[in-house]
RNA sequence: UGGGUUAUGGUGUAAAGGUAGCACAACAGAUUUUGAUUCUGUUUGUCAAGGUUCGAAUCCUUGUAACCCAACCA
């Protein structure tokens, strides 16, 4: 039977809630701002809010915070809805901060009426300097006493485009000895004489995020307005605007975001890598962002687990990428399709095998039964990994070398009786013999062998170019490190393979398809490849207890 | 040194005064035509010091540590 999960701190409240009559249904929304793509600590908070609507029968939200023209685009607007397309949610309504914009204006002047907003001309460094430190009180200057006229007339003023950015804003007045900073008479209008990527010119002032984003909640009628840790501040502000507008009383509660291993999650930090062209874009499969993840040829699924595994709480956390991996594998290894690919090809030649032969073999395409099988060619020159072939055989070695047996996949038990070394010490050919009776299916040879390798006919085989990604970050935590995150990038995070040999079945690849390349890892498709030019990614390695082994002695 | 938030194995997360559990990681073994998968087992924890109680991760006291707050960003 499966075990009662325990509720998260968020849940509990929303049972409360809907246990005490507070509420009859419950309301969450998702609002990111569009000036970036979507990363995988949003993935956190889209499993939250829509998995809370879904899990209570509740509505979800997608709700653009686009307060701030000169930094939202609708190309940022398009990639996040894709994003959480993907994902697999579906919003109950699509809407934007910035469609409040005349709502917004109102609570302003209603503020304003009500005594608790003025207009203020000072400097952005002069209201600096008044509003102390976090132990020194603030000061009010003389604008904090207009009056409600004058401030009704300047605000309109402002809304009408007489000043320039800068020369005026509108404040909440309310405690400039306040011991929460963000209660010292918060901006909550500035002036922006900027294009919007949805209002367009209609607007030359815009409301501050405070002013907007409990404001909209309130207008949706969103009872669980939950946001990150670093918002907790604000919510004495968020209340106190709330109050004194007399408008629907959303709330607020806040979670800890996620933080992982080998990679960083702010979105000014990632556009700085796209900008300085650490990384090709937004979805260069080593960004966290969903877009590369999905490139990469993760599942939605496997994201949605990973989200579901760790779990909300308001402390900070760090988590393990192996979590990540752990999650990804375990889904991988169901869908993904077995096939065969070299990553670094020598010939091996069967000695013993007939000039000219062919013969056709069969080959399951996963562990489940129900994905069938495929054929495979076989003769008498193959292509296997370098990497499993060893001159002077390692302890524990049971891959091919000297006098070795190993079995081919889905084929024929070989021993290696020589090899062939150019000038310069590279070996250039394998010579096998194999054993007729041992051919997968109806061995009769009675011999076992330790080790199984992967080969693609030569025959046949297509050529790949193979992406091999690794972590973008040398350092477990670049933000701790001394001097600047960019410094730990990992020089090694791409290996391009040109010349890739994979089985022929492969030709037929589309974008995203995922395979499991046997021995070597999970691998997807790129939107760059062709039928022409086949072009891999690497998803993820396979878990490798060889290597472990290496690295031990 | 103002205000706020948080402290449970290496990493996450449970336990609502009553057996500190689960997952990842690590380690060991079994199975294996992928050194994968699967299976079995092992190691490791309540921030500290006092107190209340038959009994404390949980309650009380006093400390300590980490994080957040002084953008006309969100």
């Amino acid at each position: 039977m499966s075990e009662e999960k325990s509720l998260n701190f968020i849940e509990e409240i929303i049972e409360a809630d809907l246990q005490s009559g507070k509420y009859n249904s419950i309301s969450t929304r998702f609002p990111p701002e569009p000036n970036g793509y979507l990363h995988i600590g949003h993935a956190k908070a889209i499993c939250l809010n829509f998995g809370l609507g879904l899990k209570y029968g509740g509505k979800t939200n997608l709700r653009f915070d686009d307060t701030n023209p000169v930094t939202e685009e609708t190309e940022y607007v398009d990639s996040i809805k894709a994003d959480i397309r993907w994902l697999g949610f579906t919003w109950t309504d699509e809407l934007y901060t910035s469609d409040y914009f005349d709502t917004l204006y109102r609570y302003a002047v209603d503020l304003i009426n009500k005594g608790l907003a003025y207009v203020d001309d000072s400097s952005a460094e002069d209201i600096a300097a008044l509003k102390g430190t976090p132990t020194e009180p603030g000061k009010d200057n003389q604008f904090r006493s207009r009056t409600i006229a004058e401030n009704l007339t300047l605000f309109t003023d402002m809304k009408a485009g007489k000043y320039k950015d800068g020369e005026k804003v509108l404040r909440a007045k309310i405690d400039m000895t306040h011991s929460n900073m963000l209660m010292r008479d918060p901006i909550i209008y500035r002036i922006k004489h900027a294009h919007h990527h949805r209002s367009g010119d209609k607007w030359c002032i815009y409301p501050m995020y405070d002013f907007a984003h409990g404001q909209s909640d309130s207008i949706e009628n969103i009872t669980h307005s939950i946001c990150t840790l670093e918002f907790i501040p604000h919510r004495e502000l968020y209340d106190w605007l709330i109050d004194k507008l007399g408008i629907f009383p959303s709330h607020q509660y806040e979670f800890a975001r996620l933080n992982m291993t080998y990679t960083v999650m702010s979105k000014r930090k990632l556009l700085q890598l796209v900008n300085e062209g650490h990384v090709t874009g937004w979805d260069d499969p080593r960004m966290p962002t969903l877009s590369a993840f999905r490139r990469k040829g993760y599942t939605a699924e496997s994201i949605r687990t990973f989200c579901d595994k760790i779990g909300v709480a308001k402390r900070e956390n760090f988590i393990d990428l192996s979590l990540l991996e752990f999650c990804l594998r375990e889904d991988l290894n169901q869908k993904a399709l077995r096939v065969m690919a070299v990553l670094d090809p020598v010939k091996l030649i069967i000695t013993n095998y007939e000039e000219g032969n062919t013969e056709i073999l069969s080959s399951e395409n996963g562990p489940d039964e129900a994905l069938g099988k495929r054929n495979l060619s076989f003769g008498k020159e193959l292509w296997i990994e370098r990497e499993d072939f060893m001159e002077a055989p390692a302890k524990k070695w049971f891959r091919l070398a000297p006098g070795n047996m190993v079995r081919l996949k889905s084929a024929y038990i070989v021993k290696c009786e020589s090899f062939i070394k150019d000038a310069a010490g590279t070996i250039t050919a394998i010579h096998c013999t194999y054993i007729p009776e041992s051919r997968s299916g109806s061995d009769s040879s009675g011999i076992s062998v330790k080790g199984t390798i992967h080969w693609v006919n030569a025959a046949d085989a297509v050529t790949a170019e193979i992406r091999l990604y690794d972590r973008l970050f040398t350092s477990e935590n670049p933000l701790g490190e001394a001097g600047d995150f960019k410094d730990t990038i990992n020089p090694n995070s791409l290996q391009i393979i040109t010349n890739g040999l994979v089985e022929p079945s492969l030709k037929e690849a589309t974008a995203e398809s995922r395979y499991q390349f046997i021995r070597k890892g999970y691998f997807c498709t790129d939107k760059d490849s062709s039928p022409t030019k086949l072009v891999f990614n690497r998803t993820v390695t396979l878990k490798d207890a060889w290597a472990k082994e290496v690295k031990k002695n």
